[in-house]
DNA sequence: TACAAAACAGACCGGTCGGTATTTTGTGCG
DNA sequence: CGCACAAAATACCGACCGGTCTGTTTTGTA
């Protein structure tokens, strides 16, 4: 009685995030999904009301699937600096590179999209950018009053310059396929860091 | 002869490019360009044989209409890091900020949309990206020749991550209209090429 | 094993998609 | 002015869009 229900609208959700990833929300059609899990409209409008609503659990999902893999053994790390580099290495190599979506990174993907279509959406997938922005300002302040970092560091400044160049790193590795492209922001990143160092 | 039908030709293309921009190339309809131009279908077709040829013409006139902002005042410049800054500000604050598309920086979203979708279309606009990523590496090399920067400064991947930090930037400000973001990029990449020099 | 509810199938809705063939209108030149 | 041709309008095509509706099958349980 739960399970079955539960296991198709799961199924649903993660076809449905594949497949945003890659066609983008609005060139998915519910044709798209059907054929991919192997439903019929009458099937898969029981678990969802409209596409819409795909679209929020499959962001939700999404969500939980990133935060798995860009804070594995992060948190557990005392040092503020060493704790980003691996947070942003977890995301570039294992997120991105990892091809977990294989359109990309589906946050900025959507973003791209949605931003000026709607609103709704947009907005949604902006809180959670902030989210993480506020969590690495948070770390780098952290860095600052420790005196790891120059007093004169600007922790949302430089959280801002580093979600910036992720998720350039990231529209562009997914466009070109070059992992070299990774790496050099990591490196980059690394040697940016160390120059606001004491 | 001459005038009426090339200029009902780059009218298609001025309003094809902000509706692109926008909304984005599958989700802008012929309808919506019709609307935007005051023609009916055959009018347009009679101009452009596909939607695909529509979007060619409307790509080679955004890649003008850069080159003219962000270049402006910067070939000039001696000094290769000056220049290089000079070029950045430009990109950010006039091409950006200053809103050309409203939807952003017309040839990321593009980029994010069509790698997938269409192989032709996404090499087009990364061969784009190349070029100017070429230039910029030039421009590293020279100053790193003439001993501004560092000698074991490597010039290819410095401009790789100057070309992300300012598409992540672009796509960050379409999306949360926050001029901060513009500047703190365009400040974090004075320190960092401050960092590579000697 | 009977039965109600959940899960699913498939036809169907109005509307829109990109694109075409044909006809009418407008324009510039001799 | 009138003619030739470019330019634009009209009507239409089949395919597909997101979504609804009704009917059938499957499922868990009492």
């Amino acid at each position: 009685m739960f399970t079955k229900g539960l296991r198709t609208r799961q199924e649903i959700i993660e076809a449905s995030l594949q497949l945003f990833s890659v066609k983008g929300y609005y060139n998915t059609s519910i044709s798209d999904i059907l054929q991919a899990t192997g439903l019929t409209k009458g099937g898969l409008y029981g678990h969802f009301g409209s596409k819409e609503e795909i679209w929020d659990a499959a962001y939700e999902r999404s969500v939980q699937i990133w935060q798995g893999i860009v804070f594995e053994g992060a948190r557990e790390i005392s040092h503020p600096i060493e704790r980003i580099m691996h947070a942003l290495e977890n995301d570039l190599r294992n997120y991105i590179g990892g091809e977990v979506f294989r359109g990309g990174c589906f946050f900025f993907n959507m973003l791209v999209e949605l931003t000026g279509q709607s609103e709704r959406m947009a907005r949604r997938i902006l809180g959670g950018y902030r989210a993480f922005s506020n969590l690495l300002a948070s770390w780098i302040e952290e860095a600052r009053e420790t005196g790891i970092l120059r007093a004169d560091v600007d922790s949302r400044e430089v959280a801002d310059f580093i979600l910036t160049a992720i998720n350039g790193a990231a529209v562009l590795y997914a466009a070109s396929r070059e992992p070299t492209i990774l790496e050099v922001t990591i490196h980059q990143l690394g040697i940016h860091l160390d120059c606001l160092k004491c």
